[in-house]
DNA sequence: AAGAAGTTAATGGGTAACCCATTTAATTTG
DNA sequence: CAAATTAAATGGGTTACCCATTAACTTCTT
């Protein structure tokens, strides 16, 4: 309900000042703040508590600090950077394991790939079978051809994220995939029947995605990524 | 590919050391760290970056830090916390909408249910039969039973991501649904038909869950929470 | 002129020495 | 024995420096 109270800390107030500016649009990104010897001045405090603040408002994703003449704290626009990285840390604890977020990785794929259905464009539609195109090229054998197809699997699902609209479902789904990513830091040789598999699910979904057919694109986009956790889990290296 | 290097921070260094040590456990949770001047002694340098590398761990939930004598930083269990946090600050800062989170929220419910009606035990299906009981005691005019009623509800939805069985979707539940109430901090007054139609959603839900009916429970998930983002955006106080 | 090289000054980063406030534990006192 | 007091450890904050970096300015060379 309430939240303790702890804040006799100067740098906690100035984080929520700057903060606050930040938030309710005072300062805007790209603005920049005045030198730290100004700030202490404005604030009526010392650089300790303002450097503090000014480490964790940078650590928050909403300031960038450079050094030199003309440096200085500047107004960032907060990605999801900040976010995976505390996803990033549960994960690492293992607070969560890899088969958790794998699963809730295919949940949310499913629903994205859903709304994708009803609201894909004639022009992503089109976007999409290019990248097919593209990753049919790559299916054969070898390390190379396995990054290369990877690298357009990836294309691939962010082009459908960003079919469905929502800017929410594309990041979780970076953040989770970025995580997920690191568990396999290096993959084995994969062979060209998986990516055959692979190539063929992302043509099914796609097919489906044309028809608008939501279900159908949920369930095969399902499979398509669980097949590929078995194989990472089978043959990758998961500690 | 690479990432940029400006680490020329000793902070940063800091940093990276606690939190490896921390993270590959040579530092488990509730331990202790030496005093700031040991610390600063055992790394060779002095106060000001060091308190600032422990601002920063703190800000990622990583330490809890006391004052006063046998005082200072503790390893702390790392939750969800810092992620709603730079999550909110996503929506605070206009990156994100309501209307994405809601329809996220939506697709996640979903999953969480569908997956729910898959792995529910008996006594998670016993657990959700008697929070039903107590919300339709509540079902009924006046402000206290609509707040009495949405607490029920909301244990219902945990109730439901706890017996899916996995964090990753409690978590980020929780988080959505924090940050989602922020828009609603009054709530004006609903009646009771809305009460009555969502308790009846949340029965069909029990019951197609107990009969492991996937599909359907995601379906009436999904209206469930669509039926209460339209309540909310269209009497709420939406911004 | 034009460009290269050096200079300058602003700015963040780091260090040291110090004091204050808080908090727990030990000690004194009634 | 309990309450009050004192002591000591610890984080928080302040001050006064100095150093490293860097953009802008100046000067020199061709």
């Amino acid at each position: 309900m309430f939240k303790k109270i702890t804040q006799q800390r100067i740098f906690e107030d100035l984080v929520a000042q700057i903060e606050g500016a930040i938030l309710d649009g005072r300062l805007k990104t790209g603005d920049q703040l005045p030198a730290q010897r100004d700030l202490v001045d404005m604030f009526q405090t010392s650089r300790g508590p303002l450097r503090e603040a000014l480490r964790v408002l940078e650590q928050k994703g909403l300031l960038e600090i450079k050094r030199g003449v003309r440096g200085g704290a500047v107004v960032k626009q907060p990605g999801m950077a900040p976010v995976a990285e505390s996803l990033g840390l549960l994960v690492r604890h293992r607070e969560i394991t890899l088969a958790e977020l794998s699963e809730f990785r295919e949940g949310v794929e499913g629903s994205v790939a859903a709304i994708a259905a009803q609201r894909a464009t004639p022009a992503d539609i089109r976007q999409l079978k290019s990248l097919l195109k593209q990753a049919k090229k790559h299916v054969g054998d070898g390390i190379e051809a396995w990054q290369a197809f990877c690298h357009v699997d990836n294309r691939i699902h962010v082009a459908i994220a960003k079919a469905a609209g929502n800017r929410v479902y594309e990041f979780v789904l970076r953040m989770v995939h970025d995580n997920i990513q690191q568990y396999y830091e290096a993959h084995p040789l994969k062979g060209q029947p998986f990516m055959q598999e692979n190539y063929q699910d992302l043509c099914d979904i796609v097919t489906a995605l044309e028809k608008r057919q939501a279900t159908a694109v949920r369930a095969l986009m399902q499979s398509h990524v669980r097949r590929f956790n078995r194989y990472m889990n089978s043959q990758g290296g998961n500690p």
